[in-house]
RNA sequence: GGGGCUGUGGGGUAACCUGGUAUCCUGCUAGCUUCGGGAGCUAGUGAUCUGAGUUCAAAUCUCAGCAGCCCCA
């Protein structure tokens, strides 16, 4: 039969922004025709991949004794405000509840921007001595803020689907440990599993969490080169223990005042990267663990063939799904050319083809998405296969994405050199004088010439600069190594 | 933060400059023939973002609103 060339050709590196938005419609992720500014419909396709990210998340965190909480969506106004930084932070971007029905509420509401002010006024009921420490809680839902940034599905918008993990401690060591465990965790799901590397940074003291201490947060690239920020995990302190008044009474009897943690998750967001990570210009390569459908069948029928080849697709579906496979039958009236363009738009990881072929070999041909590699494989080993090329697959991804990402972190020493391998993308290493304060106009001058964003000294290598090297905008002797980078 | 552009059936578009009948592809529905990399034929279906203004007449010109996109810093 004669088919047409027509396929999805767009190179994500060339041009991100057209693959993105052709990729968000044509795999049916997410609609922008709601028409109202910032706020977007998730579909189908990318919610069930995204329930599987909260739920591989919601399991570390649970099996490092975090429970789960669900907290209201609107935070009274005197609550909101009883941390200072935090206030000047956040307030800009609320959102206000102010009237009920035609009443107008005595104190206004706001809805959540993030649920700090939301869980600490009950944080401050339940903790009474140091045997209800720690507090592990995490809260599993979506926030709004009014963004004045351009909005883009999954990557920013005024509504987001997060988790976040409050936790308190009695001693800051142990506070500081659970930021590292909170590292180690977005390690184990968003690269181990996920296949999407990144390296976590120590945020300049201009650029941490309002209300905070210190800010450590991931950043992996786009396609394009341009810096994403992933989870975050703040060292709060004991500045919102105080304003809450969050205490408990040590064995002397004095009052002491909780250590803080808290950790921020942006499960849209990591979709956003996983999909531009792992897409090609067939459309999504979607690592096994989250694919909605991880096998699909198709069965290659031809006049008459059809009974025993429906038959034989229901008993591998089933076969499969005793082993706990997600599988699909694609039983549509469509050509097999049809369907299997179909599926690769939507980054189902493997491809059973069957036709009157396979059936006489017993055997059946295994497609797989990332390579585009394809095998005969017989109908008694395919359970066993199945498993070995799923993990060969998520091994694959990680090692291609890793590759490209350490490829793209560079190092430079002056501001031109920066500046000449910026624009190429990626995260560039430059001395720079400090992190504290009194470095914060050498990065308002990088941002407001060049458009570059310091994100931070990197928190696995803490190497420093030899003491001859200078800051790369004001040429005093560097302190530091920070990354830089264009930011999302 | 600054600048530019756009809005036409479900998707992609033509017509817009120079006002007058809305084009094509795709999708969708029905039927028949098909099915190993986006099938064919036949018959149907479906659109000018919202509001105001100019005009005999507005998809087209003007203004505002809403929404989206891109670029620069």
């Amino acid at each position: 039969m004669q088919m047409k060339q027509r396929e999805f050709k767009i190179d994500k590196e060339t041009n991100f922004s057209e693959w993105y938005n052709t990729i968000i419609y044509g795999a049916e992720l997410a609609d922008i025709r709601y028409n109202v500014k910032g706020f977007v419909v998730f579909r189908p396709w990318a919610v069930a991949a995204m329930k599987r990210m909260y739920a591989a998340y919601e399991k570390e965190l649970e099996k490092t004794g975090h429970g789960p909480a669900w907290f209201p969506a609107l935070i009274p106004e005197k609550n909101l405000m009883k941390e200072a930084k935090h206030v000047e932070g956040f307030v800009p971007e609320v959102f206000w509840v102010e009237k009920a029905g035609e009443t107008k509420l005595e104190e206004r509401l706001a809805m959540r921007p993030t649920s700090e002010t939301a869980m600490y006024p009950m944080y401050a009921l339940w903790i009474q001595s140091a045997s209800d420490l720690p507090l592990k809680i995490y809260h599993s839902s979506q926030v709004w803020r009014h963004e004045t940034k351009a909005t883009k599905p999954f990557i920013r918008s005024r509504e987001f689907y997060w988790i976040e993990a409050h936790d308190v401690y009695a001693t800051r060591e142990e506070s500081e440990a659970q930021v590292r465990e909170d590292m180690q965790i977005a390690r184990k799901v968003i690269t181990q599993k996920l296949g999407v590397p990144f390296v976590f940074f120590q945020r300049p003291q201009w650029d941490k969490f309002p209300g905070a201490l210190h800010t450590f947060a991931a950043d992996t690239l786009m396609p394009d080169g341009k810096v994403i920020q992933q989870p975050s995990t703040h060292l709060l302190g004991q500045n919102f223990s105080k304003a809450f008044d969050i205490s408990f009474t040590d064995e002397k009897g004095n009052k002491q005042f909780g250590w803080q943690t808290c950790y921020g998750p942006a499960i849209s967001r990591i979709y956003a990267s996983v999909i531009s990570m792992h897409g090609d210009s067939k459309g999504l390569v979607l690592p096994p663990i989250i694919a909605p459908i991880q096998i699909v069948i198709v069965p290659i029928a031809r006049k008459g063939s059809g009974d025993p080849l429906v038959k034989k697709a229901l008993q591998i579906k089933e076969a499969l799904e005793q082993k706990d496979w997600r599988v699909h039958i694609d039983s549509r009236d469509k050509t097999p050319g049809f369907k299997f363009n179909d599926w690769e738009m939507k980054g189902v990881p493997m491809r059973i083809e069957m036709g009157e072929r396979e059936l006489e070999k017993l055997s059946v041909t295994l497609a797989l998405r990332d390579s585009g590699e394809k095998r005969t494989v017989l109908e008694k080993d395919l359970e066993k296969r199945v498993m070995q090329e799923a993990e060969a697959m998520t091994k694959r991804m990680l090692e291609k994405a890793e590759k490209w990402f350490t490829a793209r972190l560079n190092t430079a020493s002056t501001e031109k050199d920066l500046v000449k391998r910026l624009d190429k993308g990626g995260m560039v290493r430059i001395p720079f004088c400090t992190l504290e304060m009194n470095g914060m106009p050498c990065a308002e001058s990088l941002k407001k010439k060049h458009a570059i964003d310091v994100r931070g000294t990197r928190y696995d290598q803490k190497e420093k600069p030899s003491g001859k090297e200078t800051c790369v905008m004001c040429g005093k002797t560097a302190a530091v190594y920070v990354f830089a980078g264009r930011q999302y």
